[in-house]
RNA sequence: GGAGAGAUGGCAGAGUGGUCGAAUGCGUCUGACUCGAAAUCAGAUUUACGGGCAACCGUAACGGGGGUUCGAAUCCCUCUCUCUCCGCCA
């Protein structure tokens, strides 16, 4: 969300914005309505202001025994007229709402302009390793491990669903603990958090009304379940207002993430890359206005820590204005390698969302000397989605007798073991 | 799931239809006293929206929403949450 005034006086910076995100909303109907909103809300202030005058005047009267019964039946008029006008308001103010929850962040200046085909490559790291055999997909090498299974999950719940077993389990729950140890040094309080949360925590972080459809909703108890541990993270500390020099905080949770994935029928459907539910440790950063730039960049570096030490060949991406998460002004993408599909694919999302979601949370920070507090700046990040380390680790790792070695530093989370061989599982 | 109690400013806690945005205490900040500090005294101390260059003015907010009334923190309805007791349960 942003702030209203701002769009009011920046009418073409937000404009392009909008355009340059490929946004359809419609910013004369938005400002239009916040314009009515205002003319209303002066009008009825000033008949609130004559009412609130006359009661004092009734009270006044009252007390002294003068009878005041002549003055109610024209006061009644006024109270009607301000009640007419107050429902005048609601519904200008519900339509200016609905149409202000669909404007999207504003790029920032470093953004990239345009669609996916204008993401830029920031960086690569590492080299994509040389097979002299052909390189398996992680599905056939998982399954062949038997410690991945495809078959199961359908008969419990159908498509886009998985099992691991054994060390294949196992391997998911030591990625998942070498990743939040290695963030918990740098500040990052690990949380254990709800997942199933209320509409107002999703529209709070961005998700809502937009992506609504991509929800999975417990209609009868009118829960939601998480597509990931932002949401939670994000509403950690709705409605607060920070200390001066209590940020930045940090956030670190391990958490399934629930995608309807609507729309995305026929893509990726083999293997772990595409389902309805999958594990990821996630990042969030609570930061003072002003530092939000050079957070994501140090939290996009504490994500790729995770690939670097894991010898995970991949990339850096900044995704372009359209590309871009809705609430976000600049999102990097880490991708990483994965050798059967000749090609990089998304293990990690960072996004700088300046103020978006904390003026949709209510988030301050008080400011030093007294001044008006701020809305805090948030960001987030994957680090990592757990289920695309783990297929990316058999892939890489992968050898030609169909065994997998485990990265060295893994091997004390798995009890020393340095290889997946079949049957081991 | 059943029965009952409650939700008020940073915190504690009064207020049960009329100058209540809200007593009082604590906390915090400023000033006085002091070499300095403590103690004491004086003052200040919510937020959002709108108008104004500004000083400032107006409106709204006592868990959320709705209602009664000329007027609601106060009465009514409803939802949420918290607490106590009972039941159930990892």
């Amino acid at each position: 969300m942003l702030d209203p005034k701002y769009v009011r006086e920046h009418e073409t910076e937000v404009r392009k914005a909008l355009a340059d995100c490929h946004s359809k909303v419609d910013l004369s109907l938005y400002l239009d309505l916040e314009r009515r909103r205002r003319d209303l809300m002066m009008s009825v202030d000033k008949r609130k202001a004559r009412l609130n005058q006359a009661s004092e005047e009734m009270a006044r009267m009252k007390k002294e025994g003068k009878d005041i019964t002549p003055y109610q039946a024209k006061l009644k008029e006024l109270s009607d007229e301000i009640k007419q006008m107050d429902g005048e308001i609601a519904a200008v103010e519900k339509d200016f709402r609905e149409i202000e929850l669909q404007v999207c962040n504003i790029p920032h200046s470093s953004v990239p302009v345009g669609g996916e085909e204008a993401n830029q490559e920031v960086r690569k790291v590492g080299e994509p390793a040389k097979f002299s055999f052909k390189p398996k997909s992680h599905d056939e090498l998982g399954v062949a491990l038997g410690i991945l299974d495809f078959e199961k999950a359908a008969k419990i719940s159908g498509a886009r669903f998985f099992t691991l077993s054994g060390l294949g389990a196992k391997l998911e729950r030591a990625l998942a603990n070498f990743m939040l140890d290695l963030h918990a040094p740098k500040g990052y309080k690990e949380m254990v958090v709800p997942h199933l949360v209320n509409y107002q925590s999703m529209e709070m972080s961005g998700q809502f009304p937009k992506f609504i459809e991509q929800a999975f909703a417990v209609e009868k108890d009118n829960f939601y379940l998480i597509p990931t541990a932002e949401v939670s993270l994000a509403n950690l500390h709705r409605g607060e207002t920070f200390a001066a020099g209590s940020l930045p905080r940090k956030y670190a949770a391990f958490t399934p993430c629930y995608r309807r994935e609507a729309g995305s029928y026929g893509k990726d459907t083999k293997g772990l890359i595409r389902l309805h539910q999958f594990n990821k440790v996630e990042l969030f950063q609570f930061v003072e206005p002003d530092k939000s730039m050079e957070a994501l960049e140090q939290l996009t570096a504490d994500a790729e820590e995770i690939l670097k030490k894991l010898g995970l060949p991949y990339r850096v991406v900044v995704l372009a204005t359209a590309d871009k998460s809705f609430a976000s002004i600049k999102t990097y993408d880490l991708e990483v390698w994965l050798p059967s599909q000749n090609q990089y694919r998304e293990i990690s999302s960072c996004s700088n969302c300046g103020d978006f979601q904390a003026r949709r949370g209510a988030i301050k920070v008080k400011k030093e000397g007294g001044a008006k507090p701020e809305l805090v700046h948030t960001l987030n990040g994957s680090g990592l989605a757990v289920g695309r380390t783990w297929l990316a680790i058999l892939e890489n790792y992968q050898q030609a007798d169909g065994t997998v070695a485990i990265p060295e530093v893994l091997q004390p989370y798995l009890g020393g073991l340095k290889t997946l061989t079949p049957g081991a599982a």
